[in-house]
DNA sequence: TATGAATGAGGATTCATTCAT
DNA sequence: CATGAATGAATCCTCATTCAT
């Protein structure tokens, strides 16, 4: 009777992936959260198949229909779990390199702000965890890339204009998305054996990501002819 | 998503996911490459969720039976898919920077290098849709990371010790792997519209590379104290 | 995983009541068989919103997957069900009061067609039991009208037209459509109390189904000015 | 569909259809007249399976809470919603051809008396819609045939007692039955297409109720052998 | 009495895999 | 070897109903 979705209920869209209903008392609050902590366990403690609906409930000690009260569905779940991370790290590169962040030789803001997420990921088992589920959920696709433009052009750019005074906006898009999608994927190179970072890779991290900015500086001096200051 | 039966049959584990009998008659050879060119084009064009082995068998033209007489599961049907690709990636790898590629100066190598992955992942649609399907499928896991330390210590340590050569291996791995994973993740990322590349991710794709190397010999330069041969 | 209906899958619309699959064997034939058999026993045994894919299969003695490899979804077994009734309906129609009828007086083939329709009513149970399921059952309100309307315009319009020869064809519809939802209605009514028929009920149907016709042919005598034996 | 819970509370036990209190203040009594309006304005916009328990709660702006405490379940609210149907039809019945009715000659009365009803089918969009909605929900299959011998006894037979008055009373309540139910399925008919009622539907409907009745008049008049006014 | 958050049994449907032919 | 009909465990989500506040 109730599987056929021919009546598609106006006040409750199935399709999307925001939250059905935003907790506001602090008991509703914290059964999100407990809702969502529950599903980030199960993601790294048994995989991203493991993660049924049902599971969650249980782990979470809440029952199935209270998971349907604040999610749509279950990649809602998935992408609430992507937004409490993508705070942080907004944040955190905010603080290091973006508008509030300091004045400062470049150097050392990419230098704090690669540290920072790397904190980030080694203190919170779940930041490696719940990345890698959401790489590849074609439901969490576009919120994904919403996000990634969002850090590119809030953060990043900022960040790189003030090296990169001359170059336009789409350069530095490009390379802001560079440094984006290589730190990721290193941050989660650095977690993938166990619950330890490799500091190795960290290190690389850093070297690639100075290298990469320095060599862009040196071109673009280079470019606007500057005869003296070379590195 | 995971079906395979929990009750495994004591006689033959399922769970591998080697293929179950290698097809050495022409005829079978080429059913199963049908089997996968209809499991790539799956992929591509409906994406991951939809590639259920009924629909690859209606799509190849063949009996759901056939697959399971070569493959014995869904994800070998994936695997087999990647390993078409390793083996074209690994041998473009070896043709110009492993050990048979000429000898020639970094710069080329590496440049020539990333434009043969360029070049693969621009002309075949089956590269970005199967490398991103094979990301993070679990049962693949394994197979994945073998994979990339075949092509860490095979290809990219011999290109690296050639210019590094005081290097440690361990190092030499770590850098091997920054390249690897930052190379696949943007080479992704050069293709995340539709169809066609673009040529600006694969230019800084390049020029990260390039910066990266280039470092590291300026640094080992400098550890060694040579006072001259600077770039 | 599987149960957002996103990628509505191509060759296979979920939405429709008509057969997934037309079986041609026998063995499939008898499976189909069996299938809306146990629904028809279901439904009378234990009501229409007992009536449960799971328990059909059961019945049925066979399993689940079997019912959705015929049937795109419940509804449609419902309409097979349906379909299967109202062939034998339209076939005794066709014979007693239609095409097929043989030439005679009216009130003979009005008698034998309201017998024929009570007869089946009284010897399958699941003549009563399946209609009244269809009747409410938004999904079926589509197929429902159609065969309304093909048993009007084939069946009782021809009937109907022998002896009103001077009514159009909207008229004699209507007059045809009185005739067909007050005879169901009263069947079912002569079906109320258990498995038994209700003479006294049939015999009032055929009085009323002779009166109203009989007043309409005084009527149309009248009309035309026939000087003789008016009512 | 059916979601009553099987543990039945030993204390309350809740499979009744009847209010489980009758509201006496004001506001109460417009609180229940709001629900019932919202489910009979649900019922026709979106049909049956549309008809939430929680859909009414907000359509009504009551808490969901609020309907149980009038209504032991959902089935109690289409109860209520076909009684205050029933009540409109008995008192217009009783009015024109029941005893409360002037004295009259029968084509009179009845010719009244449908208007009456097809009157109320068609001022009143709820009429059809709440109908439909009544005649297969099992559960409300008791009430439903208690008040049809309610209409029958009380207001039919009234009718039929006058004109046939030699005939028993289990005959005048067959009787009465074909009119009765002949009568709502062609009311039902009626409104088949949209908003509007068919006018030549409820012209037949009077018609075929006056030729039945006064094919029963003739036959009585026969029987007891009146040797004038023969059709 | 009113509220509405919480509950959880229940059911339609899918799809990987098997195996008789 | 090939076939494809048959299997049935598994999972998402709904919605009637309760009950603490």
């Amino acid at each position: 009777m109730n599987q056929v979705r021919e009546t598609e209920n106006a006040e409750t869209p199935q399709r999307g992936i925001e939250p059905r209903r935003v907790p506001v008392q602090a008991r509703s609050r914290e059964r999100v959260e407990r809702i969502l902590d529950a599903a980030a366990q199960l993601l790294s403690d048994e995989g991203y198949d493991a993660v049924k609906t049902n599971l969650i409930a249980k782990r979470a000690g809440v029952s199935i229909g209270s998971i349907y009260q604040f999610f749509p569905n279950r990649f809602a779940i998935f992408n609430a779990l992507a937004d409490r991370q993508r705070k942080k790290i907004a944040a955190a590169l905010s603080r290091t390199m973006g508008p509030n962040s300091p004045d400062r030789p470049w150097e050392e803001a990419l230098e704090e702000g690669f540290a920072g997420l790397a904190e980030m990921w080694r203190d919170d088992w779940a930041f490696h965890t719940v990345w890698l589920a959401i790489q590849n959920t074609a439901e969490l696709t576009e919120a994904r890339e919403k996000y990634r433009e969002m850090l590119i052009n809030e953060e990043l750019v900022y960040f790189l204009r003030r090296i990169l005074p001359d170059a336009n906006d789409s350069r530095l898009q490009t390379i802001a998305r560079v440094m984006l999608e290589a730190g990721n994927v290193l941050l989660d190179q650095s977690m993938r054996n166990g619950d330890t970072q490799d500091p190795l890779v960290i290190d690389e991290l850093k070297f690639l990501m100075h290298s990469y900015i320095h060599a862009h500086v040196n071109a673009a001096q280079a470019m606007s002819g500057g005869p003296e200051a070379q590195s």
